[in-house]
DNA sequence: TCAGAACTACCTACCGGTCGGTAGCTTTTT
DNA sequence: AAAAAGCTACCGACCGGTAGGTAGTTCTGA
C-alpha cells in the first residue's frame, strides 16, 4: 500500500471506480481500467500489485468518501426528523459519485474473494451510520426516549436506508421519490407518537 | 424449448439453481454444474441451447416459486396488518429455498447480456404482490381508505419488503428478525393511525 | 545516470461452445 | 423374427477468445 498517491495512479483508481461501479469485480477487466487510465495491462503492476488490491484500494477510498457525505448530512440539522438529511441526499449523490455507486454495486454481493476483508468495513461504516442516527434521534426527541425504543428506531431507519439504496439501483427516478415520500411518512408517523410518548 | 421435463433435465436445472444462487451468472460455470448433474459440460447441450437460455430456465422456475408463495401467504389471513404473513414467512423460506436465494442474488443486479428479458419478469412479479398487498389493506381498513393512502402505504410496503431481502442477503438472522419487529412497529403505527382516520 | 514507469510479448488457466463419434434403445423394413 | 436405420444422451478432444499475471526491454524525467 503506497503511502503517497502519485496523479498516475490516481488516473487509474478513476478509472478502476468507474469499472467496478459498472461491471462489477468479476465483470471489470483490468486491461479496460487500464485502457481508460491511458495506459497499458501490465503497466497497472506499477502501481497496483494486483486486482485485488486495487479493488481493495477503490474500496477504501469510496468508504471514507461515503463516511465524509454521511458526516456532512448529519452535520446540518434536519428539518423535520432525524435522518431527513442523508435519506433527502441519497438521489443527488447518486447521480453525483461513482464511488457510492461503486459501494451499491459491490456492498450486497461482494467479490467471493474478498468477502471478508470487505465485510469488515462495511460493518464499521454501517455502525457509524447508526451512531449517527441515534444520536440525532435523542437530540430530537429529548431525553425521554428509552433504550428499546432507540433501538427500534434505529433498526428502522437502517432498514428504510437500505430500501433507498435499493431503490437506487433498480427502481427509476419516479418510484425512488414515491418511495421516499412513503416511507417519510412511515417515519414521520412513529417518531411523533414517540415524541407524545 | 422442450415441452416435457425429463429426470436428466431436472437434475441440471437442479444444478443449475444451486450454482446460480451461490456464485451468479458469470461465476457459475458450465462444467460446474454438469458436474453437480452428474454428467459432463458438452451433455448439457442436449437439454438447453446454452448458458442464457439455461439461466432463464431457471428463472422461470423462480419466478413461478415465488408467486406461488406470495399467494400461499395472502391467501392466508394476516393477524394484525396486512402483508404480515408474507414478511414473517421470509426467513423460513430463504432457509429453504434455492429459487427464492437465486431471485434474490439476481434481482438488483441482473446480468448484463439478460438484462432486458428479465427486467419484465421481475416487474410483473413486483406488479402482483402490490397488487396483492393493496386489496390485504383495503379489506383491512374498510372502505375508507382514499387513492392517495393506498399509494403511499403500497410504496412503503414494497420498500419494507426490499428492506427485508437486502437484510436476507447481508445481515445475520439475529439482526433480521430486530429489523423485521422494528419495521412492523412503524407499519402498525401508520396503519392504527389509517383506520382511525 | 539511474530509478521507475511505460511498453511488447508472452504465459497459464479457464471460459462458453462445437465437433465427431459411440453405446444403447426404439422404430421401421424386409 | 431379424436386420437395418434412426434417435437420444452422452463423451473426450478441441476451438477461439479472454482473463489475470509475468519477464524482459525501452523510454523518460529529475
Amino acid at each position: 500500500m503506497p503511502s503517497t498517491t502519485t496523479p498516475a495512479l490516481k488516473r487509474v483508481l478513476n478509472a478502476a471506480v468507474v469499472q467496478f461501479a459498472r461491471h462489477g469485480y468479476e465483470g471489470a477487466s483490468l486491461s479496460g481500467i487500464a485502457a481508460d487510465a491511458g495506459i497499458r495491462k501490465a503497466s497497472l503492476y506499477s502501481h497496483v500489485k494486483n486486482k485485488n488490491a486495487l479493488f481493495l484500494a477503490v474500496f477504501e477510498d469510496a468508504l471514507h468518501s461515503e463516511a465524509r457525505f454521511a458526516r456532512d448530512c448529519f452535520a446540518r440539522p434536519d428539518p423535520k426528523w432525524p435522518g431527513q438529511n442523508y435519506c433527502e441526499s441519497l438521489l443527488a449523490r447518486y447521480a453525483d459519485s461513482e464511488h457510492f455507486r461503486f459501494l451499491l454495486r459491490t456492498a450486497y454481493i461482494p467479490p467471493e474473494p474478498l468477502f471478508h476483508e470487505l465485510q469488515e468495513g462495511y460493518e464499521t461504516y454501517m455502525q457509524q451510520l447508526l451512531a449517527d442516527f441515534t444520536t440525532a434521534l435523542r437530540r430530537h426527541v429529548g431525553g425521554v426516549l428509552s433504550d428499546r425504543d432507540a433501538d427500534i428506531m434505529g433498526h428502522a431507519w437502517m432498514g428504510m436506508v437500505d430500501s433507498l439504496h435499493v431503490a437506487l439501483i433498480y427502481i427509476g427516478q419516479a418510484r425512488f421519490e414515491a418511495r421516499l415520500n412513503a416511507l417519510e411518512h412511515l417515519m414521520g408517523d412513529s417518531i411523533a407518537r414517540l415524541v407524545k410518548g
